[in-house]
DNA sequence: CTCTAAATGCGAATGATTTGCGTTTCATAT
DNA sequence: ATATGAAACGCAAATCATTCGCATTTAGAG
């Protein structure tokens, strides 16, 4: 979805810098940080203007937010398929799961409880291949 | 196990207010944050204090953080079941899994990517039924 | 009992996020 | 095209959980 359209939906005013967050938000493939929004649209935006406008989209449910177990909260369009991470503890380098496997446990558990679930934060934490390596020959 | 066992495994010294803490976190059957382990226990005891004891447990993989979606630090002691939460966005009530779904996901995972996973963190969030029939009602 | 390393209290620092407010910009009606 | 009210923006100060530095106290080994 175009820009333009979602901040029509959202009966938000259109403007540059807004669509130049849409824009990185459509563009990122996986969960960013409202700091990284700010740095990475090309008109620059104060990082208060960033936080406002995710704020009103999520409000607006419009965005998903999620707070990772760094403590930071991350930001991405809903898409189709949305993704869930890996992270290093160490180097805090994250792969994707290709897809989300609580689809249908989520169905399940509202039959199971009468919530209506609105989303889900699924998050796994480990040490890469690479830190693993480094940790073990620092042992000897 | 009880707290003095607790902490001579984790070399740690025999205090007043951390068996005082080791007592309350045995007592919750579930996360609570380090704020409410500060209240809680008879002997008062400096948040610092707290923040410092728990995080040195966590280190030594003998307590389990996570940080919930309200961007808050949640501590509970391992054990051998553990379970997820399904919260209300809106009342905070919440209802546990039964049991985890992820174990042999988390298994699967660690084949296809090379990483040791130390962890996760699976959180549901929606409107429970009495929050929903309120919003409801509010909207009329 | 003595002595040292560890534990504690306190306050200041941190860092992500929010908020208040004055200024600018959008978009709608004229 | 222009005026105008509402929304958006920038900036700095406030917030809030958490961490850190440092001086003081205490556990517990010898």
């Amino acid at each position: 979805m175009t820009g333009e359209r979602i901040l029509a939906q959202a009966n938000l005013k259109c403007t540059e810098k807004r669509l130049a967050m849409l824009d990185y938000l459509a563009r990122s493939h996986h969960p960013v940080t409202a700091e990284e929004v700010a740095q990475h649209i090309g008109a620059a935006a104060h990082v208060s203007t960033v936080y406002r406008f995710l704020g009103t989209l999520v409000e607006k449910e419009m965005l998903l937010r999620e707070i990772h177990q760094d403590g930071i909260a991350y930001y991405q369009l809903p898409q189709s398929r949305h993704c869930h991470m890996l992270t290093c503890r160490n180097c805090r380098r994250s792969v994707n799961l290709p897809h989300c496997p609580l689809t249908g446990l989520q169905q399940q558990l509202e039959r199971q409880t009468g919530y209506h679930i609105t989303g889900h934060l699924l998050e796994f934490t480990g040490v890469c291949p690479t830190c693993a390596k480094k940790e073990k020959t620092e042992k000897i």
